[in-house]
DNA sequence: GTCTATAAATGGATAGAC
DNA sequence: GTCTATCCATTTATAGAC
């Protein structure tokens, strides 16, 4: 991991807890024992390092798309176990995953005072899942797998118990480990509940 | 409105929007053609602000459990047009009340780094509401209003429709007005679907 | 209760040596 | 690619006049 690497780890690290503006240039350097003069090598100037941040979230978005669609488009049958098992790991590994779980907090402080910031939050919170969930659940009812319900309300229902979850128990949490357990626990409730509601 | 109050209400508009860091003592004296010292004399410092807010996010949360409890326990039958009637006034006159708005903005921004604001969001967001629905809940159970089912899981559920419109519609949109109607009709479609599954 | 004036610290950013 | 040294704007906060 070079410096260029390293200062971009540091500079989320901090925008994401206490958001771009309260985060000085002297905080990033001196958290990698670096000048100042160093970071302006590498970067035109502070605004520069959000720019490349906000344009990960942009390829992350476009390679989470992919990813999804891969992994999803093979369930065949489906039990309250696996659906609740689904939903954990989407939990777990694609919000909870370290960079991604940064740069929402990251974006979710920015959001406030910039539109940019809050359409790239829409689109990696809800838009993009949404739409795969919106597929999962078209095809499940159609090899009738649950009940013939509009599939956009059962993605909202599905992604908006992890959303929840993600918000009560992780952003913000201290204990991010910690957090990450009992959310899980807390959605194989949620989610076994919802199952139980719309399977045939 | 002195301009004590008026201090607080722009210290609060600037805080939940930009937070609290990004915010100066001249950003807000300037908004209001005051000098810097004028602040001063109202509060020790900048800081003096912030705990004055987070005072009022607890007297916020006092004073509306005791609403809720007096509003809510006197429901006797129920429709789908009923539930999401009230769904949209928990809506629009809790969540998007322009001071309970602006305090979740802000202790949405402040809870990445401050473990006292992420406290004070999760009771004002999740916890003291879930605390009424659940009461609500058992208590249409006890009526045969509803299924018999667990009133902290429906209470999740219901709360969990409102707090994703919120977030999806009113945080970060700088056209609130347009978020509070676009949430509104999304809230009616998803609660009538809730509805739908829970009643008798 | 608000003003002018000012102190002292911290901020982003650049020039030039190595 | 990183350092020293420095510049200048901005920031919080105070003292004292009105």
């Amino acid at each position: 991991m070079n410096n260029k690497e390293n200062l971009i780890d540091v500079s989320l690290d901090l925008f994401s807890k206490r958001g771009f503006s309260a985060v000085s240039v002297r905080d990033i350097c001196g958290a990698l024992n670096l000048k100042e003069s160093a970071l302006y090598y590498h970067f035109k100037n502070k605004e520069a390092i959000l720019t490349y941040l906000y344009q990960q979230v942009d390829q992350l978005v476009d390679s989470m798309r992919e990813r999804f669609d891969s992994a999803f488009s093979i369930a065949k049958k489906v039990s309250t176990k696996e659906m609740a098992g689904v939903a954990q790991g989407f939990f777990a590994h694609y919000y909870c995953d370290k960079n991604i779980r940064r740069l929402i907090c990251m974006l979710s402080i920015e959001r406030m005072s910039d539109p940019i910031a809050n359409d790239k939050y829409l689109k990696i919170m809800y838009e993009m899942p949404l739409e795969q969930c919106n597929k999962v659940f078209r095809q499940m009812a159609e090899r009738k797998l649950i009940k013939d319900m509009p599939a956009d309300l059962l993605a909202q229902e599905y992604l908006g118990i992890i959303t929840t979850v993600f918000d009560r128990h992780v952003l913000g949490n201290s204990d991010i480990d910690q957090g990450i357990l009992e959310g899980c626990s807390e959605i194989a409730r949620n989610i076994s509940a919802f199952y139980k509601e719309i399977r045939v």
